[in-house]
DNA sequence: GATGAATGAGCCTTCATTCAT
DNA sequence: CATGAATGAAGGCTCATTCAT
C-alpha cells in the first residue's frame, strides 16, 4: 500500500523537519517568540500551516528545540575559533568579522531573543539560566590568555575582557537584525582596539 | 457647585497622564508594542484598564505619544554634553557614562522598538524615516570635530567614528534592558578606546 | 443650613427629571435604546453624566419611564381628536397631519422603538404586549364609524380600516425619523384617499 | 496529493460564505449594524464566531458586502417589473404584493438601516449617497408614465406620486419587520387607492 | 446636588491549535 | 502525509455604572 518504503518516509520526514526549523529560525530571530506567528513560519517554510503541527507539537516545542541547537550550534562556533590559522588576534579577529557578518547570525539572535523576551517557555529559561554568558567566556579564556601572553591583548582581568567583548559583539548584533534604522556597524578594527594594547 | 475646582481637577488629570506615560514608557521600551498589554499598563500604573482610554484613545497613541517625547528628550540630552565642563573627550565620556546608567535609557529603548518593531503606527514610522540615527551624528559632529582637532580623538572619518561609536552604544543599551542573562557592561574607558588614538 | 426649603428642592428636582425625560425622549426615539448611550442623553440635557443616576437608576428605569409617560400622553393625544371641529373627515385630516408633523411625533416612534427593538426591559416588554395598537383602534372606532356613517369614509371593515391606516401613518413616522435619505412624506389628502370612497 | 480537490474547496467555500451572508443579512436586516452582534451571525449561520473572519475581514466588511449586494438585488427586482403580464396597473399591484410578502423584503430593510442607521461603514454612506431614492423613482417613471396615460393612475405630478408611494410602502416594510406588535398590514388594493383615479 | 475620574462586563478581532477530508 | 476549514481563549476597546470630592 505505502508506495515509499520505510527509509525513504523517514528521511522525507527529516527534510521536512529541518526545513520548518530553517524557516522558523529566521523568523524566530528577528521578531522573537511573541511577534511570530506560526502562519509566518508557514510561509516561509512554504507549507500549509497545518502541516507544522505534525512536526512540532506547538510553537513553545518548536521554539525550545531551536534554542537547544542554536545553543549546541554557538558551542560549536566558538569550539571552531582554535582552528584558526594565525596568532590569537587574527583568531579573533576573524571570530569578530564572522559575527558581524550575515551568516549564523541567527542562530545568536535566536539565544538574545531567549534571554530578554516574555512568553519564553518554562523550559527555556532554564536553559538560559544553566547556559548563561559565562560560558562562552570560559571556552575564549584560553585564546585570550594566550593573546595577552603573547602581548597582542591589553592588560586586565581576562574574563571581564571577554565578556565586555562579547556584549559589545552581541549588542552590534542585534542591532543589526533589521537593515533599518541607519545604524552603522563598526570596522573590525575599531572593535578589536577595545582589547589591544 | 463644582466638587472640585477647575484647577485641582487639571491636576489629577495631569498627574494621571504623567503616571500612565511612566508606566507605560516602563512597559513598551522592554516588550515593544505587540508584546505589550494594555493590563500591563494598566497593572504597572496602578489603575483599571479602562481608565487608560480616559487618557490616551489607543495603544497606538499612548505609543506615539511616548515616541514623540523621547524623541523631544534624546535631542535634549544630546544637546546637554555641550553644557558639560571639561575638554571634549571628558564631555564624551560623561555621554557615554549617562547612556550606560540606569536612567534615561527607557527614552532609548523606546526609540529602538520604534525603529525595529512591527506593529508600530504609521505615524511613529513616518517620524522615524525623518528622525534617523543621522541626526544623532549632525549634533555630535561639532563635538568629535573639536576632539579630533586637539588630538583626544582618533584620525578618520569622523561621521562613520560617531555613527560606529552610537551604535555600540546603541547596543549595549538594548541589551542591558534586562538585567539578566549575565551581559557584562563594559568600562566606560575601554569604550573610549575605540575612539581615542 | 440648607440654603433652599423643602419645596424649592423638590421643585429643582421635578424640573432635572424632566430636563432629562426630555432630551432622552428625543434620543431614544430616533436611536433605540441600544444605540443610545448615557453620554448622548447627558449632553442632550447638558448635564454631567453621573447627574444622570441621581434621577434614573439606570438606563432601562428612563427608557421604561418614559414608555410609560409615552403610552399616556398617545392616550391622549388619541382623545383629542374628538374634541377637534368639523366633520369626521376634518377630524381624521387633522389627526393624520398632525402624525406627519415633527411635533410630537418622539413619543410615538419611542413606542415603536419599545415594540421593535431588542434589548428592551422585561418590563417595557409586558407593557407592550398589554398595550397594541388594538388600543388605538378602539380609541378612534366610534369617530371612523361616524365618519362611514356620514358617507365620507368607504365601506368595509372598520376595525381593518383603521389598523390598516394606523399602520401606513407609523410606518411614514418611522421613515421619517431622520431627514436623510431622500424619502417622501406624501401628502395628507393622498393618504386619506385610501380610506374615503 | 492535496486532499480535497481544488473544486470542492471552492465550493465549500462558496456554500459557507453564502450561509454566512445568508445569516448576516437576516440579523442586520431586523438589529442593524450596531445592534448586531457577530456572535449573533454566527449562531444564526451555526459556526463560530471565529470562523466568520475566514469569510469577512470585519463587520463592517460584511455589512457593506450586504449592502452592495441588496443594492443590485433591489434594482433587478425593480426591473422586473416590467417584464410582468398584464397591464400598468396590474403590474404596479404585482410589485406592492411582492414588497408586502415576506421574501426579499430583508434586503430593502438592511438598506433602510444603512440609510438611517450610525456606526454604518463610510463606504456605506457614500453608496446611499450615490443611491437614494430618486433611483427607484426614475426606474418606475416609464411604468407610472403609462398607466397615467391609459388613465388608470391618478393625475398630478409623476415623481411625486411615485416617490409618496414608495415610501409608503417602505414605511410598511420597515414596520413589518417583526410580527409582533399587531401592526396591520394594508390589503394591496386599499394601497393602491393612493395613486388610481 | 453635581462632577468627572474610576471600574469592569462585554463585544470585536486575532491567532494557536485541532481535525475532517 | 498534507491541506485549510473550524474552534475558542485572550487581548483591545467601549460604555453603563459607581463613587470620592
Amino acid at each position: 500500500m505505502s508506495p515509499l518504503n520505510e527509509e525513504q518516509q523517514l528521511q522525507i520526514r527529516d527534510e521536512r523537519r529541518e526545513q520548518i526549523m530553517s524557516a522558523a529560525l529566521k523568523v524566530f530571530a528577528r521578531r522573537g517568540i511573541i511577534g511570530t506567528k506560526m502562519s509566518m513560519i508557514a510561509a516561509e517554510a512554504e507549507i500549509s500551516h497545518g502541516l507544522l503541527y505534525h512536526y512540532f507539537t506547538s510553537k513553545e516545542e518548536l521554539f525550545t528545540t531551536l534554542v537547544e541547537k542554536a545553543m549546541l550550534a554557538s558551542d560549536e562556533a566558538m569550539q571552531m575559533v582554535y582552528k584558526l590559522p594565525g596568532s590569537p588576534i587574527d583568531k579573533i579577529r576573524a571570530l569578530t568579522q564572522d559575527m558581524m557578518d550575515e551568516g549564523g547570525t541567527d542562530y545568536f539572535l535566536l539565544i538574545h531573543q531567549a534571554r530578554t523576551s516574555d512568553g519564553v517557555p518554562e523550559k527555556v529559561v532554564e536553559l538560559m539560566e544553566r547556559y548563561s554568558m559565562d560560558n562562552y567566556v570560559k571556552q575564549l579564556r584560553a585564546l585570550f590568555r594566550e593573546g595577552q601572553e603573547a602581548g597582542e591583548l591589553a592588560e586586565g582581568d581576562l574574563d571581564e575582557m571577554i565578556a565586555s567583548y562579547l556584549s559589545v559583539l552581541s549588542g552590534l548584533m542585534v542591532l543589526n537584525v533589521q537593515k533599518i534604522g541607519g545604524y552603522q556597524l563598526p570596522k573590525v578594527d575599531v572593535l578589536l582596539r577595545m582589547i589591544t594594547p
